[in-house]
DNA sequence: CATGAATGAGTATTCATTCAT
DNA sequence: TATGAATGAATACTCATTCAT
């Protein structure tokens, strides 16, 4: 009808900001390319002006996120002169980070529509995570602050324990249960690595600033997909 | 043409079977009801005569799994007098056992074609696990052999290590590194659990009994689905 | 809508037919498949049970068609004990037949829309028809009766001569130009093969049996495209 | 982004040259829009501004060949005071540099994939080739260099078998097939004219002009159309 | 003359499900 | 119990054409 041309850029954004919204809620398989335009607004035909296909709207999507934590665990890893621990702080600061600047997206994660993301994902992060905790933890065995003769399956159970922990709802405890969370989490890892106790105590700290303004009462409904 | 009459529950079965070994090899969503019914041998009306919808099969698939594992877990658990630690080690048993009876299976859940069932299952399976070895860890600390103040995270962190590191694709190591692999998770579990080095002592030969009749020559293709 | 079951063989021949009329009306390319079911009158999805695709259903068509012209060619001239003579009497014979037999699909070749088909066909029978012709040429020429030093061009012009000529809109000639067109094209191919004056006079015979019937006021409109 | 203005008739050429190529190499239906401009190295809109429609161009293509081959014939055979002899030589003559001046197009009409442009140029050149040869023909007959009764049908056999031989892919002959070729040719044509022996000598001539620089060993792949 | 974002009707194909026999 | 022909909604993708700038 009304024709109101954008720039190339900018709708190319509306395109993928909006999908990530569609995709979100309904799935990526459920969620068609004409649910794509209507939503943006547009004839069909625009939408393969800008992507080849669905699927490569959602590589695109995809790509850039993983790219965005391959980035950030690089960016906190790869300085030279920093000592393991820090390494690790910067690590889990990281990740948090991350976490919270794509809440949509780890929620998104959660959401078991989105199997094919969240598959696909956590296995392209564990490609390149898993490497670099281990070499964070050989790092620290020479530093003698850890103490382990399994760096190699020490990053797996660390990873797989911070997983499995985080998945909890973070949305549904109160303040005092996330910081008692926290002190488990701090032990576990001070025990799964060999490092004294108290050696991340610094994480209390990082959790209460990134938690700052999340309350207990953030809950959303997850809509069902039509089909 | 030939009509071949069977009895209901052998002729459901018999979808069953055949519908389990077809969304292995291809997936569900890839897998369509003439695929199963063209396995099966049988007209397309035959389907819909034991089945509600294709869905519902899966369901009935994915319930039966997952209630072979609550039922192995419940059965490895919930007998009175045995201890914590013994209690673990048949837990670990069970779901070593439960591995290689369905060994497809699990292959199964690592293709990422899979998702669905992965995801939904994973879910389910620790809406149980968790509270049942957090009540073990719970039992251990009573008895004085496991020392924590968090069990509930401890359980969280148990299975997660544990399933991160399940996820070494078993057949591409040697037996010696097996071998360091369960020791790696025996040590790593002690320190999470608060107990004594030692302890898991046993996991070596479990682990070993299980194993045996696997190499590491074991190597199968992935059939792509034909899509 | 209502239901109306059909035994698979009829069913087939039904889309076949029906889509053999809308071909010839509108050109392959023009023809959705949505014409065709409605033209059925079934629902779009037996299209499919039936055929594979689209050019499936071409594909029978055309290979049918070029398997019946082989037939009858095959039919006319393998047969043992015949001179080459009688042999080039029944093939003009069976290309009459098979031309009469199937006016629709020869008016249908002249189609220009019809290209795809006209073309492959063309040359799929030329494959055939050219070596037959000039194996017979051969041994009318061993037989004294053709004389001729090239017998592969011979086969050539005398198949593109009669091509050419056949192109001639019968329907638009009357009884008279007829005649006078056979008597045309046996003084050009008895000259083309080198054979007296008079050998084939026998085509006279021929085309007037297969003629009759016919009258230069069978015309019908060629109905445009709609896209 | 960068502009180039060009003067109207140059970029209309540009645009019927650079489509000329597409269309021989993908088909004209299989030549986009789009892979026109982007092979211009313009935009979009700029097709249309020279073009009512993609099909225009089509005729716009095929009625400046048609033309050109029909202006080659008529100046070849409408000049007075030439004999049916030496007209009929210049119209092979005409013939002969029509194709190898567009050789591409010839070889384009040998491709399956140009059906469409094939039969319609067809169509229309025998329009015109065919009373232009039969005026020679009747020319000839009252000269008394050629015998026959039926100048039309001859006319149509003449063209016919020129067309039926010409079809042999010249590429895959030899010098020595060639000139065989062109031996039968010119005893061909001198039987259905009813010319004496050696009438058309000069046949031989002219083909190895146009041949020369063409040897067997001159093959071209068949690039494959994308799609 | 030239740009390129936007339009939208058109099309083949899939597949879970139904139902008369 | 069993058959298999029939349904029809759903969907990704194409591409000639338009038009505001």
């Amino acid at each position: 009808m009304s024709r109101v041309t954008k720039k190339r850029e900018d709708r190319r954004e509306e395109f993928i900001e909006v999908s990530k919204r569609l995709f979100n809620k309904k799935g990526y398989e459920y969620t068609t390319v004409d649910d794509i335009v209507d939503a943006v607004g547009v004839a069909k035909g625009l939408f393969y002006y800008y992507f080849e296909s669905k699927e490569t709207l959602l590589d695109v999507i995809t790509n850039t996120f993983i790219e965005e934590i391959r980035q950030a665990i690089a960016d906190a890893i790869s300085r030279e002169g920093l000592s393991a621990i820090v390494k690790m702080e910067l690590l889990l600061e990281a990740s948090g980070a991350i976490k919270m600047k794509s809440m949509a997206l780890v929620e998104y994660f959660h959401e078991p529509r989105n199997k094919h993301l969240h598959l696909a994902a956590e296995e392209r992060v564990m490609k390149f995570l898993v490497p670099s905790v281990e070499e964070i933890i050989r790092q620290g065995v020479r530093e003698g602050v850890f103490d382990t003769k399994y760096p190699h399956y020490a990053a797996l159970a660390y990873i797989g324990a911070g997983m499995a922990i985080s998945h909890e709802r973070f949305d549904r405890l109160s303040r005092k249960e996330i910081v008692e969370m926290v002190a488990a989490y701090q032990t576990l890892t001070e025990k799964m690595l060999g490092a004294r106790p108290g050696t991340f105590d610094i994480y209390q700290r990082l959790v209460k600033k990134n938690l700052a303004g999340f309350t207990s009462s953030d809950r959303r409904s997850s809509g069902r997909p039509k089909r």
